[in-house]
DNA sequence: CTCCTATCGCAACTTTGGTTGCGTTAGCAT
DNA sequence: ATGCTAACGCAACCAAAGTTGCGATAGGAG
């Protein structure tokens, strides 16, 4: 009846879960099966399908588990400077093989179940609501009018780049990011947001 | 030898393409499989697996044969107008259930094979192209500044509600439609595409 | 220390997506 | 009209994902 939540079964959970991202780095989405990830994580696929059921389900419970690995929220002195920040971090994963397959996988998993789906909203809304911070200290140096939408300036920073990249398949770089901060930034000074 | 393109190749052909869009907009993408659409078609299943392979080739051939369907450019009168027409258009499709399956799927689809990729940026690269012509008349006007990209001011249009779909799982509607559209437009006045 | 049971390992089984070999049908050319 | 062959239908086959029943193991409580 009592649970065990700290024994033999976080051992098996951190080891799945590592296994997970681990055989997500290597093939993505395509090649991440149940049975992988079980035999890399030295359990048997049954454990894994019981505990978690389908790749989608080991997705979300990876992304949550991840949820809190530390983001530096970029500080350079002025708006422009901090969304390009914000919008270069995210070119760049993009433009990483390595890197980008990640993301990637999460948003085919959360094409396909409602569990991923939700951990992937969690996770970027306490993305976007940390990276509001450059927002706020903008609006308190008079950057930025004080009815700014500061979640919404994030979102429309960061948009263009996901857009292109799940939607028209173009590349993004350096100058896209600072092109999607500008335009962003412009909205919000025009009071739009 | 000879190819025979207008004989029972090309009733099966259209046949299997309209039951793969059928199944689709039932199921999504998770519920379309080679054998339901060929089922549906009237088609043997080697058939079906045999000219297409996997079901991201029936969903990229589809793509590529409704890319001529006739899609209205607004003319509203204003860029504004014209813009916000584009930015609801896309937002009407994603709020209805039963219209939102299909663009889904092809992100779906295009997250897992190279063909599905490539007909899906060809789509959205056409629609683009179209679309523009409400910024080439703005500019005409006199509303815009000549130097401004049209293709990338379309993007910029649409790419927060994609975003809101695929990552955020926020809902769209009218309001984030025009505030889109509105955001994308003050980029471009202040000359910033 | 000892018992209880949640959880895991294992092997066998079921289901389903996908493949192959072969005979049949139906366009197209002559 | 008639022969040729590309394309299709069919059935049997293969592989891999996912399921189930049962015995074994190891936390945790008393």
């Amino acid at each position: 009846m009592t649970a065990r939540p700290g024994g033999r079964s976080a051992r098996v959970r951190a080891a799945v879960i590592d296994a997970t991202f681990a055989e997500l780095a290597e093939g993505g989405y395509l090649r991440l099966t149940v049975e992988n990830v079980a035999t890399r994580a030295g359990v048997h696929k049954t454990t894994v399908y019981r505990r978690w059921g389908t790749v989608d389900e080991l997705i979300a419970d990876a992304l949550e588990h991840s949820r809190d690995a530390d983001w530096p929220v970029p500080d350079t002195g002025s708006v422009e400077g901090d969304l390009i920040a914000v919008a270069d971090d995210v070119a760049r994963t993009f433009a990483d093989p390595a890197r980008r397959t990640a993301p990637v996988a999460v948003v085919a998993a959360a094409l396909q179940s409602s569990r991923a789906r939700e951990a992937m909203a969690r996770f970027y809304a306490d993305r976007h609501r940390r990276a509001a911070e450059v927002v706020s200290r903008a609006v308190a140096r008079g950057e930025l009018p004080a009815t700014t939408d500061a979640v919404e300036l994030i979102r429309l920073t960061c948009a263009p780049l996901f857009y292109r990249v799940f939607v028209t398949g173009e590349p993004v770089d350096r100058e896209v990011a600072e092109r999607s901060a500008r335009a962003a930034l412009a909205a919000a000074r025009a009071g739009l947001l």
